[in-house]
DNA sequence: ACTAGTGTTATATCTTTCTATAACACTATA
DNA sequence: TATAGTGTTATAGAAAGATATAACACTAGT
């Protein structure tokens, strides 16, 4: 993985595991990798990464168990409400971004689908 | 203005400025406001404006008249650009995150059309 | 010449983030 | 009861970003 050197890596690992979490591809109560693996996978220190467990633990996301793993939650709402909260954040930064470019409503919209269909033409 | 702890002040003045030109708050040739102001209106030191104008003066958008002032470059078409650029990349970057989560083309836009509409409900 | 307004640069210090390294604590299984 | 796999914590050092403070360089108007 490659990370914003704008951003604390702590906080991209952060976003990266919600990302993971919330397009399922890590389950209710899933065990996520060790901690000393997501390191050499994502090429950074176990503190870096426990720097990360640690916030999500503390928001209720994972649950450790000591000597066992780290597991993600058991709380289906709770990940729904995450998406939903991500989603909105996204769309409320670039609504932010674009209107301080002075773009109107419809434009900002045209934009967008005019990005999609462009996007259309290459890969997924 | 308030920023965000997650990313360099001096970056986020950039971006600040950047938007100020292509909104035309700051117009071809016009003069910035002077270091020391900037740096009171944004509680920041005089070190950190300058960080953020030193790369604007390299990437040619700002033209530095030692003795006068910070002026704004003439270069009509390099606003014009600046203007695609960063609405591409905030197009870019809001469809890679709602993508990752899994959102359909279709549920994108249907979520940035709702939360236009429920805005309109609101202030501006 | 002086002065006020401007950009520019430098030094020392503080904080946050990240790293390498190591040790400690617990679980499960052979 | 070893041992391998796991989470947790600590220490020391490097690097980036900001700050306060000060000095230097140039311009324009008096």
């Amino acid at each position: 993985m490659q990370f914003d050197d704008k951003v604390p890596i702590y906080y991209q690992i952060k976003n990266y595991l919600y990302h993971r979490m919330v397009a399922g591809e890590l389950g209710l109560g899933d065990k996520l990798p060790a901690v000393r693996q997501l390191a050499v996978d994502l090429t950074v220190n176990v503190n870096t990464v426990q720097r990360a467990l640690r916030e999500m633990i503390a928001e209720g996301y994972i649950a450790p168990q000591r000597g066992r793993g780290n597991f993600v939650t058991q709380d289906a709402a709770k990940i729904a409400t995450l998406k939903q909260q991500l989603t909105t954040t996204y769309i409320q930064d670039l609504y932010g971004q674009l209107h301080a470019l002075k773009l109107t409503d419809a434009e900002i919209i045209a934009e967008i689908k005019a990005y999609i269909q462009h996007r259309g033409d290459a890969d997924d």
